[in-house]
DNA sequence: GTCTATAACTCGATAGAC
DNA sequence: GTCTATCGAGTTATAGAC
């Protein structure tokens, strides 16, 4: 296997299991079980597991972005954000959580420069509702009045919760509530 | 010092390590450390760590019980929920997030009695907010209309999220946003 | 209750052969 | 690139003295 695929495939293992697990709570042996290949094998890819936890990190925002882009195709501002919450409900189902979100309760342990790039996915998040809030009521899609900013720092911050409570007690239905009450918000 | 006094002050510094740095990211060897005594002398108190984890937790549902009971005394619904919002606050000022979303994020390497003490305080927290926010529209001190079991389930989130990305942001605000758009959908 | 000592294991990481 | 082998440190947990 090339360097690149291998690298690829450890990475979308790890992610997997820092998603539900915590990255604090896997290790390179289990990145070897799942890989099929041996620990000294998986620091040849990744030097340090802090190094993984970076590039992990990077690789997640890269998908952010490309799928943001993704998004901005289509053609309305409420499809465009129902399609954002939808990919949070894709990792419910899941049952994961969002990278950063799991990330960020361990940043504690984590250098600085990792805990930067998860500051700069929850902004990019943010400013992308943002956004995408305030063309939506400049075409008048939605009501104006309310705060976007508010709004978009406030469904971020909810939805982020909603995964991982659902996890804790079963009910996948906060996801929905913070949905209703997003649009309800900006209703004419 | 009293075995009940002993039990408290490892319950309490153990407390803060998960609501800092993560359930799988402190040990006994820590707690040996900040309480003075050796980690054979912790066992005596704790047999295992996920016992010890689970007597965490259920101290902590109690914690909530009394803020609870506490904030019922309040005069308006308004002011309770502000008490409620205000705990979140203070959490997070000391640098912490919630204790059971901290376990909620490592939920997958908990057993079953465990995740379900957590499932239960939130469900706690959810239903008082629900039942609260009741209260002030049934009292007219809130405009109906809009689900309030929606906006509980929503809170909860939202606040349980807003501690998390704050913690990687560096930014406190959207703490402050969440709480404005809460009672703002309840204005009249 | 708290101690010393240690068992049994896992962790991240490295050296060096192939 | 992947392997075997291993290091040193950390982990939870226990035995038994005081």
């Amino acid at each position: 296997m090339t360097r690149v695929d291998r690298a690829e495939q450890i990475l979308e293992h790890a992610q997997r299991m820092v998603q539900v697990r915590g990255f604090n709570a896997f290790s390179y042996a289990d990145l070897a079980e799942a890989t099929g290949i041996r620990k000294a094998s998986i620091h040849y890819h990744f030097k340090t597991k802090a190094q993984l936890g970076l590039e992990l990190l990077e690789r997640y925002t890269r998908g952010l972005i490309g799928a943001l882009t993704q998004l901005d195709t289509l053609p309305s501002a409420s499809t465009r954000l129902e399609g954002f919450i939808d990919a949070y409900r894709q990792t419910q189902v899941s049952g994961a959580i969002c990278l950063c979100g799991s990330m960020a309760s361990d940043a504690e342990t984590l250098d600085d420069a990792t805990r930067e790039v998860i500051g700069r996915y929850v902004r990019l998040s943010s400013e992308w509702v943002e956004k995408t809030l305030a063309k939506g009521v400049e075409d008048g899609e939605f009501a104006p009045g309310r705060s976007t900013q508010d709004a978009a720092a406030s469904l971020v911050s909810a939805l982020q919760g909603a995964l991982v409570m659902s996890r804790a007690t079963g009910d996948f239905g906060s996801l929905d509530a913070v949905e209703r009450r997003f649009f309800e918000s900006f209703r004419g």
